[in-house]
DNA sequence: TTGTAAGCGTTATCAT
DNA sequence: ATGATAACGCTTACAA
């Protein structure tokens, strides 16, 4: 593999130079620039990582990550891959700071990132509100010079590096898929959503909805919203079991899985209705250990915790571009054999 | 984070020195080497990933891989994360020797391993035949300080890094849980295996066999061979769901996935048996697609191409070892909606 | 037993 | 516009 000092030699200048032209910083004669150019391709020079990561170390990079989900057990799984990645980041000089917002409240992420703009980050990562107001103060950082990446939601319309998450759509999908064999072509489904003001859990019913005429047998009953609360999702869910006795499936879009599993539990039902949920939280494995719950789609939180800080790293030391404007996590299915 | 440079600074010696203590090579005064320990232990010294790997490129480590499954679709996706790997090794000066060699033929294994010790390779990467012999050449390869990882499969009692791969009695429980979930507890299973004699094969039954007893609706009605090949398999399935008109559901537990799902049609039974298999092959996708395959189990092939790698390689730079023995891939389970 | 110095490939600063 | 040089953290051959 050819070096950045081979190619000095060969075109009988100094690596300074051919540092110049390859990362294109400062002025360089047109005709050397063209000879080094052409050396490099010659020997098709692709720069050492090791190299550059070791250059990068005096820089120490510092990066910011503002997420929600204070007490939402799915983000503690998030944090956790954070921290781990932190601790590889450590090894290259580079510094983290964290800040947890409440999932509602767009002046408090506004704040937030003022809060770490000053503390001098040179990249951020969040979980951002779905807002103008915030898409514009990432526009802001970009043209400043601090790229951004986005994880778990996106907000539409602003310059980031690229979102890493679940295709909401897809995983909708699957689970209409997965309704479909688990009734044996004949699910009458109720949907159990957290909030249509959420895009994620709309983008969860409209794949879903996308299936149904995939599936002739496959039909929504009715659909109730939670909020994500447990207790209002107990209450609703046993209301709309009771009023409708021909729901032999329920279709969990959000949060709230664990009071409306109580609920078909209470009703006696947990045996004729097939349950199909989002995420691996500890009630979620609870029910699924009961055989409450037929499967569960999951998202990666470990993939979304890691690779946000990846990307911006290489961006910033090697300006290495993510290949797509979107890094899907896996649409990953989990039933009792395989959840953990 | 501390670097050498520093603990050799506090302690009032050479780097040298910090180098010999916290590598543990040649010899140092016993007092000074309890100073520079209890230094590094707390200024909590890790070593500098990329300072590591930088030096390390002097050796220019040579590694080996030995296939088999020329012709199997399945290790061409394996195969295509080895290239892959080996282009990000090379940017550390690595290079890579591939060969892939006929399905059975323990001769032909020791051939290709001698051949690539000859040309000089520091690690080995491996899918072995199930073998005493090949056993004891690992052994003695990792006398002669040659470190082997296994992939795909395993062999037992040899001096390996680790394994790589399926974790094949889970992949099997698992194929348990979808056959009952898509039968509704009523399932009365044919077996479609690949051959008794190949370890994988068999695990992936007994973890069938495994959960029988937790789902007493789920039953084995019959079982055939077919050696991998979809003719025999056409043939076999074929008599066996005349022989047996009670069975619903089908459980392909290796290869001559699609003869077996041709036959299925032929017999104009595809929609009411449920099919679960493995792997994801261009022939499984289309059976899939037209809705004759309800599930098929993955086992990340691209992880078992990369992970090899960057373990043999993490360990002769760093020293690191994986922190088992055993490094499972996922239990990925794909149906029409999440296939790709 | 310990120290010195060069080298891995890149980046950055200073001088010319 | 270009060159020289030091620096990043670690390894290693050689000298003392």
């Amino acid at each position: 593999m050819a070096t950045m000092k081979e190619i000095a030699e060969l075109a009988g200048v100094s690596r300074g130079t051919v540092d110049r032209v390859l990362n294109k910083r400062g002025a360089v004669n047109a005709k050397t620039e063209e000879k080094i150019l052409e050396i490099a391709r010659a020997l098709d020079y692709r720069p050492n990582k090791a190299g550059i990561a070791l250059a990068a170390q005096k820089r120490k990079y510092k990066f910011g990550i503002i997420m929600f989900g204070i007490g939402n057990p799915f983000f503690d799984d998030v944090c956790a891959a954070f921290t781990e990645a932190t601790n590889e980041l450590s090894e290259y000089n580079c510094s983290v700071l964290v800040r947890r917002t409440s999932a509602f409240g767009v002046e408090d992420q506004l704040d937030a990132i003022d809060d770490l703009v000053e503390k001098g980050i040179n990249g951020l990562v969040i979980a951002p509100q779905n807002n103008q107001a915030i898409a514009d103060k990432i526009n802001e950082l970009w043209e400043a010079g601090i790229p951004t990446v986005t994880f778990n939601t996106d907000v539409p319309g602003c310059k980031r590096l690229c979102y890493v998450g679940s295709n909401y759509h897809k995983c909708g999908q699957t689970a209409a898929g997965l309704m479909n064999l688990f009734c044996n072509g004949d699910a009458r489904v109720g949907i159990v959503n957290g909030s249509k003001q959420i895009l994620c859990h709309t983008e969860r019913i409209a794949g879903f909805c996308d299936r149904l005429k995939e599936y002739p047998g496959l039909s929504i009953v009715d659909s109730i919203e939670n909020n994500d609360d447990d207790f209002k999702s107990y209450d609703l869910t046993k209301e709309m079991i009771d009023k409708h006795p021909e729901i032999n499936a329920l279709y969990f879009a959000a949060g709230g899985t664990y009071g409306g599993c109580k609920a078909v539990i209470a009703a006696g039902r947990d045996k004729d209705i097939k349950i199909v949920t989002f995420d691996k939280i500890a009630t979620t494995v609870e029910m699924m250990r009961l055989g409450v719950i037929s499967a569960t789609i999951c998202q990666q939180p470990e993939v979304q915790g890691a690779l946000p800080l990846k990307i911006l790293f290489d961006y910033l030391t090697i300006g290495e571009k993510p290949a797509t404007d979107h890094v899907y996590t896996q649409t990953e299915i989990r039933i009792c054999e395989n959840i953990d």
